[in-house]
DNA sequence: TTTATTGTCAACCAATTGGTTTACGATTAA
DNA sequence: TTAATCGTAAACCAATTGGTTGACAATAAA
């Protein structure tokens, strides 16, 4: 498994606990994505949408290439693979310590507590 | 796919974008289960300790159970899996998306730009 | 050349966050 | 009964967030 830093992990995290943020990902994947693009579709102004788009540049969710006076941004889907990892390993290590919680207790049923 | 409502994933991305809530998962999962173990773990007061569980339970990351003046918190592994799916969903849609735009790039080598 | 567009920066503001300390109710132990 | 423990709530504070507006440099269009 390829290992996310933990600063790697709270910055995408944080990246992705913003509703605006994620529908910007969802846009970038269809059509528009130039800033100014962008900025049209949100309830914001340019400068807003241009921190939204730090915030996610800075977590690696994206990527900017400038040509002349436009800035093109573009998903960098690697970024979220890090994340899916890490989530699908916690999840199955918590499922698989439940498992045998409960493995524990059917085996061990007039376990007397305390 | 189980769809996570909005706010749902605001909280659980928020939540996870902590080092130290991500360490109390973790430790959850391994033995101390109480707030006051937890406390004695983390650098910070009872009452942060307190503050950090809610935001999990908030996020349906954990539950709390009280027992007299005790209270137990465990995992809850379906809302991870939620998140997982999430990001499983959009991964796999943007490697779709650029798996396109280069297949298109191939097969339009001389595709005159504008 | 002049004008318009694109994007960022700086300064500012209100709201939220993450921590503290203190006090407290509820429960358990002496 | 009295004293200690567990967890939360309230009040407070500094730092951060998410938005604004206005100015600006760089570029493209007229």
């Amino acid at each position: 498994m390829v290992v996310a830093s933990e600063k790697t992990l709270d910055r995408v995290f944080y990246a992705l606990s913003d509703p605006s943020r994620r529908k910007m990902l969802q846009a970038l994947a269809a059509d528009g994505y130039q800033v100014k693009d962008l900025a049209k579709s949100f309830p914001f102004s340019k400068a807003a949408t241009s921190k939204h788009l730090n915030v996610l540049e800075e977590a690696g969710l994206i990527e900017k290439t400038r040509k002349g006076r436009e800035v093109f941004c573009s998903i960098n889907p690697s970024t979220l693979q890090h994340v899916e990892e890490w989530v699908k390993f916690y999840r199955q290590f918590w499922d698989q310590q439940l498992d045998n919680l409960e493995t524990f207790l059917s085996e061990n049923p007039k376990n007397s507590r305390k």
